[in-house]
DNA sequence: TTGCTCCTCACGTCACGTGAGGTGGC
DNA sequence: TTGCTCCTCACGTCACGTGAGGTGGC
């Protein structure tokens, strides 16, 4: 169980998290809870640059809008999906930085264009990993009842469950040590 | 152009990739080359324990064998598929720190479905953003010969370009700037 | 013998995590 | 008024990157 927080539920807390201020703006737990980030991840991007409060309170709370917000979803998207945060800036500041609507589109086609190959083979990793883990799970399902003793203590060396299959994922072999 | 890595073809470097010692065993840089780390990593890995070199050179140099390298590839991938050092660390000792083949089996499972279902829905993220970018960029390719600088400097705001089409991605709306 | 490869420190970096200590706001 | 939320430092962490300065090995 983690500690500092609580798994109560608190039912003024869950209204604060479905409502709205009355401005429409978003304070920065709001950010945070919407976005699935923490409260110092979206201070780190008002440092970095990224996402930018339009205004604050007079006691210094930070106040966003709706938009900064679909920016902030795309950020954590794109993080989640690899890209740097140098990367993710220079993205979004692409449009402002040209001087041209020629330019501007062909400087984030390029720049969304690379990074669309770089997530379908992140894709095709994952597909081929999920693949053998899935097939090294099945094979080490049978052993889940296994009671010999004495043929685990000798590294399932003699044991046929493990080797009668010809197709053995590579992952198996160095899971369960079976030429060390 | 980066710096410091000559992009010019060395053919006895070529050879030294390919080829085995006499031995069969590995040097750092063939563990690094055939599993496209960095020396670094290779030599962070095996001080935090995830890999060994089974011995020494006289002159210090590492030689490990090829189920090391096995393992740094599965250790490699998995580290790609967002598990981290200590994660990869719990699955390679699993085994050895069970007391039989069923506890063993058991715990590895475990693990390996815990680190499926976060595949999983990885991949999920992953299809949805690239649906999404490869949406957005469709309409942007359509703005790649666009001279309009009155509405461009107008924020696109009154171009029917970017407003006639009911599925408007919303990674579009936040790179360009729509409703700021 | 030459130069390419590998060695050991050791400080730097990226993207936040984690308190400490204090104040704001419905 | 209470307590839940948000604030600013500021040091810590994870997974390496990047030299400096030196030696090994086909």
């Amino acid at each position: 169980v983690p500690r500092g927080k609580s798994s109560k539920v608190n039912p003024r807390r869950r209204q604060r998290a479905e409502a709205r201020r009355k401005d429409g703006l978003l304070t920065t737990g709001d950010m945070a809870r919407l976005s699935q980030n923490t409260l110092r991840t979206v201070r780190f991007y008002e440092e970095e640059g990224l996402v930018s409060p339009g205004q604050r309170t007079s006691g210094g709370h930070r106040l966003f809008t709706l938009h900064e917000l679909k920016k902030l979803l795309l950020i954590t998207d794109l993080r989640a999906a690899g890209l740097t945060l140098e990367e993710i800036r220079e993205m979004l500041r692409a449009k402002d930085r040209a001087r041209t609507g020629a330019a501007a589109s062909r400087e984030v086609v390029t720049r969304i264009g690379t990074q669309l190959e770089l997530m379908t083979t992140r894709v095709s990793l994952l597909r081929r990993l999920i693949t053998e883990l899935e097939s090294t799970k099945k094979h080490l399902e049978e052993c889940m009842d296994c009671n010999d003793l004495r043929r685990f203590s000798n590294g399932c060396k003699d044991c046929s469950r493990l080797r009668d299959d010809g197709s053995f994922p590579d992952a198996l072999g160095v899971l369960w040590g079976v030429e060390a």
